[in-house]
DNA sequence: TGCATTCGGATATTGTCT
DNA sequence: AGACAATATCCGAATGCA
């Protein structure tokens, strides 16, 4: 076992319990909450509801409010924003069949039969073994252009838009338009055609008037050649209140279209490309975004923004609060911290292991020179230190925090992903929710749902949200999680079945999850009381040198599934 | 302008199994 | 020996702030 906290001389202060809670005690004599596990009676039913539901409706128009539209070379926003306004139009085409976008490849794995029976039935092949390479080709250009056309359309047919609709939506905007003008492209003729997105008398003049404003507001933002209108980071980053703080009052006011249900949850990295927050809040109800660093609340730097509509009063922290500093989360290592390394916190809890020569080459500059070593070599430690999160260990020797460290620090219980490769275990950590941030803007939802609640998890990674929502002593009724990692789903499903009585329903692909679907699912379970995650966010990340590219990416195509599912489920929802 | 920070990825190397 | 998996190493810039 590897030497984590402490020894056996009192060092350890900060424990685990062997029944998979988290139990933080800096007196050793605290007790530590115990979340009353199985305890709560199965309650079926809907469990709130507040106002009506307030559907997307087409976006046409805002497309150039929300600075999406790039100059492609090809007459601009003005004429593109005909172009546009000429599809809406022309959009309702009959002959175009919605129900048979393609599907492809859902394994589900599920306690609920039924439920499983039901989708298993839409399973196909993947399409996962399309070749791009193309050795022998004559005219690349074209190729290369045709490739990005076939790319594009077949991610849309992924994300569960009809092929049909998917290509004209490119025919009309070049296949150089960001993913996100396309999908809104469909949306809008979709809107104007079904009764999901269009049928909401009222809405459409309401929205119209909002495009108008945004529209404007895009303009104005033109007279600085930048369709990406920067979103102010808070500083202090607080977010809208934090435990035991009295901050000012917030006031936020919830635009009607944001109010559920479901309440959401989404969660993304807070120092991401320029625009990409303002894309992500108009995307979502033009609700905006709480950014919290989670060094508040625990010993490690987390910068996210949370975008949500959740209530911000009576709120509350999980029990025992976190330690704050490293010497309180890891106490022996003050017997090796040298004074002139100043940290009280960990940076960002990261994806990847930092090499384990650093260790050695740390020792060895140290043991060259006397006990304040100068000031280059200070320099040089500390930042290495920092960049890398090591901590002290032994006489001038850093190491890297441990798996079942970072879980520590993350909330998660001990040994959480224990049984998973090391590296997995880094990057499942790396990528996961702070579950004491996410637990206190949870907390508000306790009171609501005393019977308990059902909840579609995107993106559910290592199951964050659900140990928030445990830790809580919020009861799962149905968890609707979407994964794609086997290993990630392996660690959901193992603390599940160790401390749930609920029904887990994993689905590997979010793709498969198309508004059919989700329907039947809603109607199953009486509907979703909460839709959360987290998309990925490699596009996103400031450590990602080599595919930054913001929403536009490839992979940022799952912000927009995150946007189409939770709208899907508004609309179904709202007609309920 | 300088500084600190950052939910990473491609490739090389080593380890393991058959 | 060779396939495959696991691990190790190398690599930079966008963003915001002082």
């Amino acid at each position: 076992m590897a030497d984590r906290v402490g020894g056996s001389d009192d060092g350890d202060k900060s424990e685990w319990n062997s029944d998979g809670e988290v139990a933080r005690s800096l007196d050793g004599a605290g007790s530590p909450i115990a979340p009353s596990r199985n305890k709560l009676k199965d309650a079926p039913g809907p469990s709130l509801l507040v106002n009506g539901a307030g559907p997307s409706a087409s976006l046409v128009e805002d497309f150039v409010g929300m600075g999406l539209i790039k100059g492609n070379g090809d007459g601009g926003a003005e004429s593109l924003l005909e172009l546009l306004l000429a599809y809406k139009a022309i959009g309702n085409d009959p002959s175009l069949d919605k129900s048979s976008a393609s599907v492809c490849g859902p394994r589900t794995i599920c306690d609920d039969k039924d439920i499983l029976a039901n989708w298993d039935a839409h399973d196909a092949s993947t399409s996962s073994d399309r070749d791009h390479a193309s050795d022998d080709s004559g005219d690349e250009d074209f190729l290369q252009g045709l490739s990005q056309k076939d790319e594009k359309i077949e991610s849309l047919v992924r994300m569960g838009f009809p092929k049909d609709e998917a290509e004209m939506a490119i025919v009309r905007c070049g296949q150089d338009a960001p993913m996100s003008v396309l999908i809104d492209l469909i949306y809008s003729s979709e809107a104007s055609e079904d009764g999901y997105y269009g049928n909401f008398s009222g809405h459409e003049d309401d929205s119209f008037g909002g495009r108008k404003e945004k529209r404007k507001r895009s303009e104005d933002a033109e007279q600085g050649s930048s369709h990406d209108e920067p979103m102010p980071l808070p500083n202090p980053m607080v977010g809208f209140n934090l435990p035991n703080v009295s901050l000012r009052s917030v006031d936020r006011s919830l635009p009607s279209k944001a109010i559920g249900p479901p309440f959401f949850y989404y969660e993304n990295v807070a120092i991401a490309p320029k625009g990409v927050w303002t894309t992500i809040s108009q995307f979502l109800y033009d609700i905006q975004p709480e950014f919290v660093d989670s060094r508040f609340l625990c010993a490690a730097a987390r910068k996210r923004g949370y975008v949500h509509n959740l209530p911000i009063e009576n709120r509350s922290p999980l029990l025992p609060l976190p330690p704050k500093t490293i010497f309180e989360a890891f106490p022996h290592t003050k017997k090796w911290w040298p004074s002139w390394d100043p940290r009280k916190q960990f940076n960002c809890l990261l994806t990847s292991m930092a090499k384990p020569k650093l260790t050695e080459q740390i020792h060895h500059a140290l043991a060259k020179c006397k006990d304040p070593p100068p000031r280059r070599v200070q320099k040089y430690v500390l930042e290495t230190c920092r960049t890398a999160n090591l901590v002290w260990v032994g006489l001038n020797k850093v190491a890297h925090l441990e798996p079942d460290e970072m879980e520590f620090l993350l909330g998660f219980p001990k040994d959480h992903t224990r049984g998973i490769g090391r590296p997995e275990r880094f990057k499942s950590l790396g990528n996961s929710f702070h579950v004491d941030t996410v637990a206190y803007h949870l907390s508000a939802l306790r009171d609501m749902f005393p019977h308990g609640m059902n909840v579609l998890s995107l993106f559910s990674g290592i199951g964050g949200a659900e140990v928030a929502l445990h830790r809580l002593d919020i009861r799962m009724k149905t968890v609707v999680s979407v994964e794609i990692s086997e290993t990630n789903r392996f660690v959901l499903r193992t603390w599940w079945n160790q401390t749930q009585t609920g029904t887990l329903i994993e689905i590997t692909d979010v793709q498969s999850l198309t508004t059919e679907r989700l329907e039947s699912c809603i109607r199953r379970i009486g509907g979703f009381d909460l839709v959360i995650g987290g998309s990925p966010c490699n596009n996103l990340a400031g450590r990602n040198r080599f595919h930054r590219d913001g929403l536009e990416g490839e992979q940022s195509s799952l912000f927009y599934h995150y946007y189409r599912i939770l709208d899907t489920v508004k609309s179904i929802m709202g007609r309920m």
